[in-house]
RNA sequence: GUGGGUGUAGCUCAGCUGGCAGAGCACUGGGUUGUGAUCCCAGGUGUCGCGGGUUCAAGUCCCGUCACUCACCCCA
């Protein structure tokens, strides 16, 4: 006999835990419906190639943590590793870009990264994103940093900050890369820091050890060094995110893991979660449409990571959504009685009432047990005698109240109790 | 890919220098033949992760292996 379980690093949700990762999802959806960005449903797995190009072949997420694999047709696919390629292959397949811009989408969902899990990590997590695409206007980086800021807000989140930072765009960012590396190569850096100077300079400004951040405590930092357009970009953000009232710290520092992004950048950070601390990010990809075949237009995006903002939930003893199950739970005694909360229960249910029953021939203590480990607010208790006289319990759990109602206006009365 | 930690009941874990496999929670039944959440009683045949070794005797010691986990790297 064999048993089996679950991939590595592969989370499992399920009730009543369940509740909250389906409430977190739905609350930071919501934040990206009201500023009106609609639904996206996009496929879990996409050509290589898309991948490669959009996200960047140098990275760590292209270079060794894509889930790769050949179909049956000899195409090579690859499980999404991140949202935004994905959107704008659809956007420039459907031709979403030549109507009214900007195009505003969201999407939720399942994301694959071959990387050893760890608190936090996983290698199939879910994202909730938005982008905003066609437009370069400072106010609508700012909106998308607002709308997840709404969202973490909306679920009751305060321990967490915001950091941004401006990575500049074509015109001033290779000079800034020449620049930094020129620095950098001056420095007493160990063999490997050495090598992702070369490939990504940025990221070893990034670098955790204290040693390293003494050595590169006097770089040049790119928001120093932007382009006179880049820099009123990045000041106009600043300021619509005053206006709207988000708090931010600024992060010179702060590197993206995509290649594609560009000017605004941003990042959510919790404390509570252990190592794996961002909890979403984003930001503007100017080259991006183009490099993918369509029109060269702008965009802005973000990534909410729905796992992470659960974990930071649990850190600050948030318990998002509602664990119960059902509003009113059925305990019948006898066969005759189950007959008929059988039917009860359909019509509730087509009422709108959340409905369960004790089932398999439990006694009434182990119903009402039941009944009470369901959450529901009330038991409806139907024996014999109840149906000889044409009416049934209506208990309320709580306060352990009870009375009868008629079996024939049953639904009214529990939808008047509901109510209170 | 590289380190550290941990593997005992469905869950959380205890188990001392080797000597009968345990607790709490959860679950089921009963105390109360029509009332839960409180209380009392009863209910466990667990490959002690797996494989080998040492020993009269291994959950405990040794070797190997696998899994999980945290961290590095990187990222949501």
């Amino acid at each position: 006999m064999t048993s089996f379980s679950a991939p590595k690093g592969v989370p499992d949700y399920f009730p009543p835990a369940s509740a909250s990762f389906v409430a977190v999802r739905e609350t930071l959806s919501e934040a990206a419906r009201r500023a009106g960005y609609g639904y996206i449903e996009l496929p879990v797995f996409e050509d290589t190639a898309l991948f490669a190009r959009g996200v960047g072949e140098s990275t760590d997420v292209v270079s060794k943590e894509m889930y790769t694999f050949e179909d049956r047709g000899g195409r090579s696919i690859t499980l999404r590793p991140e949202g935004t390629a994905g959107v704008m292959r659809a956007v420039i397949e459907h031709g979403l870009d030549r109507g009214q811009l900007p195009t505003k989408l969201y999407y939720a969902g399942q994301f694959f990264r071959a990387e050893n899990p760890q608190a936090g990590r996983y290698r199939q997590f879910h994202q909730v994103g938005v982008e905003a695409i066609g437009v370069d206007d400072p106010a609508l980086d700012a909106e998308v940093i607002a709308v997840a800021d709404a969202g973490f807000r909306a679920l009751g989140l305060t321990g967490y900050r915001l950091e941004i930072t401006s990575l500049g765009d074509s015109t001033c960012r290779p000079q800034y890369r020449e620049k930094l590396q020129a620095f950098l190569s001056t420095l007493p850096l160990d063999e490997e820091t050495r090598r992702r100077a070369e490939i990504n300079p940025l990221r070893v400004l990034d670098d955790k050890r204290p040693e390293v951040r003494e050595l590169v405590a006097e770089a040049p930092l790119m928001v120093d060094n932007l382009s006179p357009e880049c820099r009123d970009h990045y000041e106009q953000v600043k300021g619509h995110l005053n206006d709207l009232g988000v708090k931010f710290t600024e992060n010179p520092r702060m590197v993206r893991g995509l290649d594609y992004y560009t000017k605004t950048t941003f990042e959510f950070v919790h404390d509570g979660l252990g190592s794996q601390s961002g909890i979403g990010g984003g930001g503007r990809y100017d080259g991006l449409m183009e490099q993918l075949g369509g029109q060269p237009l702008s965009g802005v995006g973000f990534g909410l990571g729905v796992d992470r903002a659960l974990l930071a939930c649990q850190a600050e003893g948030i318990v998002p959504g509602d664990p119960s199950r059902c509003d009113v739970f059925g305990v019948p005694l006898g066969e005759a009685a189950k007959a008929r909360l059988v039917a009860i229960a359909g019509e509730l249910r087509a009422a709108g009432v959340r409905v369960d029953l004790a089932y398999g021939g439990k006694g009434l203590k182990g119903s009402m047990k039941a009944a009470d480990r369901s959450g529901a607010r009330y038991a409806l208790v139907l024996g014999e005698r109840d149906i000889e006289s044409g009416s049934v319990q209506l208990k309320e759990l709580g306060s352990g109240e009870q009375h009868a109602v008629p079996l024939d206006g049953v639904v009214g009365a529990v939808r008047e109790a509901l109510a209170r």
